[in-house]
DNA sequence: GCCGTTTTCGGCCCGACTGTTTTCAGTCG
């Protein structure tokens, strides 16, 4: 269970914006941490837990529906009591019960639960028998030697506690996907090198392909006499050994990137694979079905009484359980379940159904290719499309492009575009938004291109009223096709734009523009939830690589798992038009926007 | 605090590892 300190900013939730449901989510996660030091009633804990989970994974915003009048509908968890306080929340901002537990309880507990080692209990008997109250006050009475004689810790706590009060350890640090891979896969290799393992896979939040990845969990098969832990922790990166035994080690490697392997036998292999996959809200959800079905669903597998109906594919556990197979990227506890039993599974968008990329860049502005070496690598990449979308001009330091550079590419493209076989580049821009929400390229210059893409790169601080008049100012445009890296968001660099993203959304839903999913590795933005909002409301996706380098292409499979995760099928993507529908999309959507001139 | 196609009361996901203990509580995933 991941520990909140407060409520955090949610996908489709602003700082000064409504509610959303991260932050309804967030308070009753930090209600769930206070009754646990409260020593208050497990279930009702856990009541909080669940309700949090559940609101997480909504793909509606509850204050909007509040605020439209509609009645909360019935949500799984969530009781008469829950929902009269999510309607205090989304009218109050908070909730007394969350304010009464705040000041009988010092709210820097909360923090004191991320210490890894600490939980509820310890955290309790630290604050009440030594008054410990935040990480500093841990540390002194540490040095002090004052936790060691509290029953149940002793020397080796008290030693621990402090390591990993002072280093941080456990805190959230989470990378994104693109980057962890490569390592991952390297590690697998290495595993896959000792005598006597049989498999090894990547399993956790990398195998659901999130778009970032907090530790490698990686699961290897072997008999119980090889011992894959002594062997695995000789591997030269790893830095530090946090736990070890033989069925689980759980290290540190020189990167601070915390690696957990667990080795199981091989007949029991599919059944740790769906258990180590997770998400761990998936796992409650399908070992409530298990139980709802008289059995027991563990790692070892799926079991009546003692007898093991299945362990060892991935398929015979879902199977056994009436489920169809589900792929990891839906197992995050969001209806997956429910939709397998009714055989509602979405037909999940694949790589190979995109045909084309709609946003990429040559030497002319920022990238490191030509035209034609970005055609060639865009065909190469199995692809019949791909638009040229150059910055432009306000953006100098990508030496954006001016009118007549523009005018240059265009011609060239259409020269190039003669001699291609197979492969179509179509004329675009990536056009700032400029303060404004005017766009940085007159519309006389932008009817000459085949699509614009629209995007802010500049004034990312502006308050959430501003931001998102200007976003919906520049989508008003006639010629406006996509937004481009809608959230601007740079993970661990750049915060989310405060801005009203279901306004922006229901706008672009009305005016026929399509919303880009970036699949830039340290982008990756839109969300999956939000691009699963933005198929609710009708709106299509672009999955777009922004290719800087003919090798970016390869991004586009990262775009693609994100999709999954937001249940896209092929028709509720863009580029999987072939051209001559592509066409049609663009000419109809400017011909349905009212434009400004 | 929630929930019910055996239930409106009595349940609520499951197991490994650590450090503290002599059989287990707490934490973590």
């Amino acid at each position: 269970m991941k520990l909140t300190a407060g409520p955090p900013q949610g996908p489709l939730s602003s700082a000064q914006g409504p509610i959303g449901n991260d932050h309804i989510a967030g308070i009753f996660e930090e209600i769930a941490n206070l009754l646990e030091i409260d020593d208050a009633n497990p279930f009702r804990i856990l009541a909080y837990r669940n309700a949090a989970r559940t609101i997480r994974a909504l793909t509606f915003e509850v204050a909007e529906l509040i605020a439209s009048g509609e009645p909360l509908p019935k949500l799984r968890g969530i009781g008469v009591d829950l929902a009269g306080k999510i309607n205090e929340i989304v009218s109050s901002g908070d909730c007394a019960l969350h304010q009464r537990l705040r000041s009988t309880l010092p709210p820097g507990l909360v923090g004191l639960l991320s210490i890894a080692g600490l939980g509820p209990k310890r955290v309790k008997q630290l604050y009440h028998d030594l008054g410990i109250e935040s990480a500093q006050q841990l540390c002194r009475a540490a040095q002090q030697g004052r936790i060691r004689h509290l029953p149940g810790f002793g020397e080796k706590m008290e030693a621990r506690l402090l390591r990993a009060a002072q280093k941080g350890i456990g805190r959230d640090r989470r990378l994104p996907l693109a980057f962890v891979e490569p390592l991952a896969h390297e590690l697998i290799e290495y595993l896959r090198q000792i005598p006597g393992v049989e498999q090894a896979t990547v399993a956790g939040s990398l195998r659901r392909m999130r778009d970032t990845v907090g530790d490698i969990d990686l699961l290897v098969a072997a008999a119980p006499s090889v011992d894959v832990t002594a062997h695995f922790i000789e591997h030269p990166e790893i830095a530090t050994v946090l736990v070890k035994g033989p069925m689980r080690v759980s290290v540190l490697l020189t990167s601070g990137m915390q690696v957990d392997v667990r080795v199981v036998e091989p007949e029991v292999y599919g059944a740790a694979l769906v258990y180590f996959t997770g998400s761990k809200a998936h796992n409650i959800t399908i070992r409530q079905r298990a139980q709802k079905l008289g059995l027991k669903l563990s790692e070892y597998g799926l079991f009546r009484a003692r007898q093991c109906l299945a362990s060892s594919t991935e398929v015979a556990v879902y199977q056994a359980l009436g489920l169809p197979w589900i792929t990891p990227e839906l197992r995050e506890d969001r209806g997956e379940v429910a939709a397998a039993l009714k055989g509602r599974l979405p037909r999940l968008i694949e790589l190979s159904d995109l045909k084309g990329d709609l946003h990429a860049h040559t030497r002319a502005s920022d990238g490191g290719n030509s035209l034609e070496e970005m055609a060639f690598a865009a065909t190469a990449a199995g692809l019949e499309y791909l638009a040229i979308t150059e910055h432009s001009r306000s953006l100098r330091v990508a030496h954006g492009l001016d009118i007549e550079r523009l005018l240059e590419q265009i011609d060239q493209i259409d020269a190039l575009n003669a001699r291609l076989q197979g492969m179509t580049l179509l004329k675009g821009i990536e056009v700032d938004i400029l303060e404004d929400g005017s766009l940085d390229l007159p519309d006389d210059i932008l009817q000459r291109l085949d699509l614009v893409v629209g995007a802010v790169h500049s004034h990312f601080e502006l308050p959430l009223r501003q931001q998102t008049q200007r976003i919906l100012r520049a989508m008003d445009h006639r010629y406006f096709s996509i937004l481009a890296h809608p959230l601007c968001r740079l993970i661990n660099q750049r915060e989310p734009l405060n801005m009203d993203l279901p306004a922006i959304i229901k706008a672009a839903s009305q005016r026929g523009c399509a919303m880009e999913l970036n699949a830039q590795p340290r982008r990756m933005d839109l969300f999956d939830l939000q691009c699963q909002y933005a198929k609710d409301e009708g709106v299509l996706i672009s999955i777009n690589s922004d290719a800087h380098r003919c090798a970016d292409f390869a991004y586009l499979r990262h775009g693609v798992a994100q999709a999954r995760r937001a249940w896209l099928e092929a028709g509720d993507v863009l580029n999987t038009r072939s051209l001559a529908q592509l066409k049609v999309f663009l000419r109809d959507g400017a011909r349905e926007r009212p434009g400004r001139a």
